[in-house]
DNA sequence: GTGAAAGCGCTAACAA
DNA sequence: TTGTTAGCGCTTTCAC
């Protein structure tokens, strides 16, 4: 059933139908109400590409996945990013297109959408610390919304990130707070530039109390169990034993915790873990974490809102950035509770 | 850059350069090189919108995730198949569009994609074991295939599926042929066809061994870490604690490897486990799983194989169905090493 | 071997 | 308030 069926079939113009249908003012009630009603009979949907050629927007949005040889792991964040946003696009009658590219055509993939016009804005993920990804886009005058933010890029452009910093500086804090003096940092890979920041945040947090950084305490890789089992076993029992681990994600936190019971070390007692609450919120709903529905659900409101400030930009047309930094409430770590004494 | 402009750029019709542009034999080779080469310098790509438009498809394959509220976690493993998938895809010049919709209305996300025609087929994922929307998309006349199978549906449709029976077959005759005499089945959610056939595979394996499954030993349940850790303490604080266990996900498997060392068990003396390959592979690729690359890479295969089957589908119109069965190799898992007698 | 013209299903300017 | 008409960018008959 197309808009010329129905039109036939009501006794009106394309036109009208199609103005009832949109909503269009200057359509009496009457007629909208026949309208509407006859479309749900014949279970009418506008033709999308018939539409989008028309109004010369595409109705959708990129999310372009970059997959490289050496960094295999979809960041499961990456799952309820698309679930949060996905849900803005449906109720907007936007199509998410996804495109999973090996990353040394990544910038290709771009200019291939741009060109293709197959979709009207991208969501950027995963920047590094100078992403290439941001220039090319203005370049290609594809609207855009970084999750996260490319320290390195410094014109200005839309993104939504949390406080990396802030949130990484008060776990630490709070395990400085319950007398730990050797934290260690298992951290994401450096050239990301969420793991940058939670660098930063750790560090700073150290210098606050004057603690000097060790380098034997400071991690960073792929973020998977075994590099949590390896880096908690190598620091473990290396020649100066962390008390507290702060951790950058739910995954590589598995290894830690594996790490602390294979040492046959007590968590809680022996050892403490903090990590991001924005990972641990993946453990699970029960148990674990008792804040699980909320702060699970903050990657999903980040996908939703990353979706509506790049809606918004395309609809309005304007190209004023929308920049937000969202804090993260500090849940608990698989175990925050003191330790006996400074040292062990 | 579009086709009217790129022609007459050339001073040739629009005509004369989409045929160039497409292959057809009727140009002659050097107006062609012409053509090719402008549209390189050009950078020109054609609107896929309008060309989708024309020629009735839409160029691209819907994938519909959905997402339930007791039921929020996004599966690991889809996201390989996705990569997996959109590689077939972008060879062929065809998008991939995720709707990810909160499964009470699964069924309006199908019908709507058939009737806006912004797909020219479906992969159906995790399919249940009686699962309505194959009915629904025979009916709506959407080219779909399944990832996995519908044991309930008898109607014959287009699937590729993992031998689950086979392969928890092997894992448990594996514990079986070690010597274990109390294994446990630690295994997804029942209502899902692949749980079912890994339980399957688990009790044919007992019986031809002449045991008779415990119920007390077989859980099910969404795959999570806790949901693995929880089961395994269940069962080995229970009056008859397993030797072995059989997992469903490498997941949960993390989570019962914790039971295990929790409980002051040695795993690979005192209790072995034994997980799915597909599953397992995602562990790491260093250390724990020696075959990981091979195991890794069957999932993003099998998006790429169900890709290439719903293409061909599409492409020759007909309907002959492609149905796959692939048998997967039975890799380590945690610890398969003989265990210290029968008993415990 | 090349081009003119119609049409895919929709929207939007302009008329009435 | 409704209808007529042109056109989005491409493919595809049909004619040359």
């Amino acid at each position: 059933m197309n808009l010329r069926e129905l039109a036939e079939n009501l006794g009106l113009s394309q036109t009208t139908v199609s103005r009832a249908l949109n909503g269009y003012p200057e359509v009496s009630e009457t007629t909208r109400r026949r309208v509407r009603a006859a479309a749900e009979r014949f279970n009418y949907r506008p033709n999308l590409r018939a539409r989008s050629l028309a109004i010369g927007r595409a109705m959708a949005i990129g999310h372009v996945i970059p997959i490289s040889k050496k960094h295999e792991m979809v960041n499961p964040i990456f799952a309820d990013f698309i679930a949060g946003a996905g849900e803005t696009y449906s109720r907007n009658g936007f199509d998410m297109v996804l495109s999973v590219v090996s990353d040394d055509n990544e910038t290709r993939a771009y200019r291939d959408m741009a060109a293709k016009g197959s979709v009207d804005g991208v969501i950027v993920h995963g920047p590094r610390r100078n992403d290439s990804r941001i220039r090319l886009l203005k370049e290609l005058g594809l609207p855009f919304v970084v999750h996260g933010r490319a320290s390195g890029e410094t014109t200005c452009y839309s993104w939504l990130d949390i406080n990396n910093t802030r949130s990484f500086d008060r776990a630490t804090q709070l395990l400085l707070d319950l007398g730990h003096r050797r934290i260690a940092l298992v951290n994401g890979l450096e050239e990301m530039d969420f793991a940058r920041r939670r660098r930063k945040g750790f560090l700073q947090a150290l210098a606050r109390a004057g603690f000097s950084p060790d380098s034997d305490l400071m991690r960073s890789g792929e973020m998977t169990e075994p590099y949590g089992f390896r880096a908690g076993m190598e620091m473990l029992t290396g020649s100066s034993p962390p008390t507290g681990f702060v951790v950058s994600s739910y995954i590589s936190t598995l290894g830690v915790r594996r790490a602390i019971e294979t040492s046959g070390l007590d968590l809680g007692r022996d050892v403490s873990v903090v990590t991001h609450d924005d990972d641990l919120s993946y453990l699970s709903n029960d148990g674990d974490v008792p804040v699980f529905t909320a702060t699970r659900s903050s990657v999903r409101a980040a996908g939703r809102r990353c979706a509506e400030i790049l809606l918004a930009q395309i609809q309005s047309g304007d190209g004023v950035p929308v920049q937000e930094l969202w804090e993260t409430e500090l849940t608990l770590g698989l175990s925050t509770g003191p330790r006996n004494g400074a040292e062990r």
